[in-house]
RNA sequence: UGUCCCGUGGUGUAAUGGUAGCACAGCAGGUUUUGGUUCUGUUAGUCGGAGUUCAAAUCUUCGCGGGACAACCA
């Protein structure tokens, strides 16, 4: 194994130094193995990438693998359509797992252990209800009582067992429990339900084939064991778990080989939920568009909003590993997406809300096309033609008949840039008989145009333009934080859909873009300059285009002069 | 009145007994054909007490605070 090295800049999270220090011990031959172990019963989110990349990052920087493992021990709540969401995301991060596996895979080898335990006298059935189990159960701090079938015979368990897998026991009635200890300070040792009988509902990969089904902690262990994982990572959940994960790997260990589970701190980030049962219900009950509104948390929601993978990895940098539950500022996102996107982004002209800037001594039909830089972060990232004319559309923004001292835009009697045109002095507006401003006048300064000598002038402002004849209208929607308040999970007073931001969408109708956008594929990453991130909706056709705002540019202006 | 886990600026994260650093957010300024980017400066922190040590964010201990665990979910 590579040893330190140039790497020794970058302090390791401790879940990196618990692997190092594995291989520096031996342990499991040097050998590294992960898996990434969803349930297919919802979409992903950034809280999953940010296991993702645990997962598959441990495997790539120590040269072992890393599977994916479909945990599907649950029929009642699984289907294919999420197997295959889920494998379009990791995809989409650019994560590649060595194997596919499900944990239905296993349902024969858990029998097979599941029978020798009963056979052990480890496991048994038990005929009590669910609600008598769950009394028996105790509490944290006083202890549980044996169930009255905790030692019947081990003939009669097995016979029992064999006969709830074959349809012949009503569903809800009879369990496999596993004998631990009633009286354990760990709740999770109190006898726990190995079984559990499920006949009204298919299975997504096995159909009707078993009766009985495999609780978590007994499959999850398992399987990790049967695949050979070194290394079993979590979230902080599971913590309470490990005993007995170590416990059931007790059970039937062959050799010296040990998956090892570490957990770590579940992702939180304000403005937003991150629980499947709350996005589902935004979903079912049409608060949002769907599972990939873009205002979701998904990835699916988040590719739509127009972040790269780049910016979610960005992200997922950004944060770290630890065993502290915390929430992380939503800023901190925003800024991994900004700053990806201003190193990728096509800087384009967009106006928002447009207002008429009429040229007035520009020859009426004269034309020109001007260069456009399409990044100035990147000289060859080349540039693009827009057209100039005598017509404009510019945003209502900027333009103020009585402007404030420091407003750097036009405002009668002041010069202002066009960017990657000219140089105009505005020359006044007129406004409709109830005051409002239809159209803005402005003089240009031939000697002006960009790449003259005599555009080196300094002026204060320089604002963006289309041209209001070539220009194509488009629909934009602005999106904005969910939720109104920092963290919806912790408020007890309300129920969190009272909770959502009622701004979170607005759709404007008649913004116009510059003509170079009309061959724009969705997904497509662009910076409307001056304004923010935008990238092309999927549902986005070339007779209506719509762009998703995936965030906006910083605005130093508009934070100190608030409306 | 149990077991386990966790407490470092507003937020997140480093420092593995030896100078408390970084990022985001904030504030102030320089540069700029984006009020963007970039650059510079700056505000602000080890939960508390006791102990060990030449030296403690780090080790011990007692508190305090937060979280997880009592689904036929994962």
């Amino acid at each position: 194994m590579t040893e330190t090295n140039e790497q020794s800049t970058k302090s390791l999270n401790f879940i990196e130094a618990l692997v190092e220090e594995d291989l520096r011990e031996g342990r499991n031959g040097g050998r590294i193995q992960t898996r990434f172990p969803p349930e297919p019963n919802g979409y992903l989110h950034i809280g999953h990438a940010k296991a993702i990349c645990m997962d598959f990052g441990i495997a790539r920087n120590y040269g072992g693998i890393c599977n994916l493992r479909f945990d599907d021990t649950n029929p009642v709540k699984e289907d294919v359509e999420y197997v295959d969401a889920i494998m379009e995301d990791i995809r989409w991060l650019g994560y590649q797992w060595e194997n596919v596996y499900y944990t239905s895979d296993y349902f024969q080898q858990l029998w097979d252990l599941a029978i020798s335990m009963i056979k052990r006298g480890l496991a048994y059935v038990d005929e009590q209800s669910a609600e008598e189990i769950a009394k028996q159960k105790g509490t944290p701090t006083t202890p549980g009582i044996e169930s009255r079938f905790r030692n019947r015979p081990i003939e009669e368990s097995l016979a029992l067992f064999e006969k709830m897998n074959r349809g012949e026991i009503l569903q809800g009635t009879m369990v496999l429990r596993a004998k631990i200890d009633m009286a354990s300070s760990n709740m999770h040792f109190r006898d726990p339900l190995m079984y559990r009988i499920i006949t009204d509902h298919p299975h997504h990969r096995t159909g009707y084939t078993w009766k009985v089904y495999p609780m978590y902690d007994f499959a999850h262990g398992q399987s990790d064991y049967f695949e050979g994982v070194t290394h079993s990572i979590c979230t902080l959940e599971f913590e309470v778990h490990r005993p007995l994960y170590d416990w059931f790997i007790d059970q039937l260990q062959q050799d010296d080989y040990r998956p090892r589970q570490i957990e770590f701190n579940r992702l939180n980030i304000t403005y937003t939920v991150m629980s499947k049962r709350k996005m589902l219900q935004l979903v079912q009950e049409g608060l949002v568009s769907g599972w990939d509104d873009p205002r979701m948390p998904t990835l699916c929601g988040l590719r739509r909003r127009g972040y790269s993978p780049a910016a979610i990895h960005n992200f997922i940098d950004k944060i770290g590993y630890t065993k502290y539950e915390g929430i992380i500022d939503l800023s901190l996102l925003e800024h991994s997406a900004r700053e990806t996107l201003n190193e990728s982004a096509t800087r384009v002209s967009a106006v928002l809300d447009p207002i008429k800037l009429i040229i007035t001594n520009y020859p009426d039909q004269q034309e020109e096309m001007m260069d456009m830089v399409n990044n100035p972060e990147h000289e060859d990232a080349g540039s693009h033609e827009a057209p100039f004319a005598k017509e404009l559309w510019i945003e209502q923004d900027d333009f103020m008949e009585n402007a404030p001292k420091k407003y750097f835009r036009m405002t009668p009697g002041q010069e202002v840039r066009l960017k990657g045109a000219y140089i105009v002095l505005c020359t006044g507006c007129k406004k409709d008989e109830t005051g409002k401003v239809t159209e803005v006048y402005a003089t240009y300064d031939p000697d002006t145009r960009s790449g003259l000598p005599g555009s080196e002038r300094k002026v204060k402002g320089t604002i963006h333009w289309v041209s209001a004849k070539h220009a194509l209208l488009a629909e934009v929607r602005l999106y904005d934080r969910l939720f109104s308040v920092e963290n919806p999970s912790e408020e007890k007073e309300k129920d969190f859909r009272e909770l959502l931001n009622p701004e979170s969408l607005k759709v404007l109708n008649n913004c116009r873009v510059e003509p170079w956008l009309a061959d724009a594929k969705p997904f497509d990453n662009f910076q409307f300059q001056r304004i923010g991130y935008f990238s092309i909706d999927p549902d986005s056709t070339k007779d209506h285009l719509i762009f998703n705002r995936t965030v906006s540019l910083k605005d130093s202006w508009a934070k100190s002069n608030p409306l």
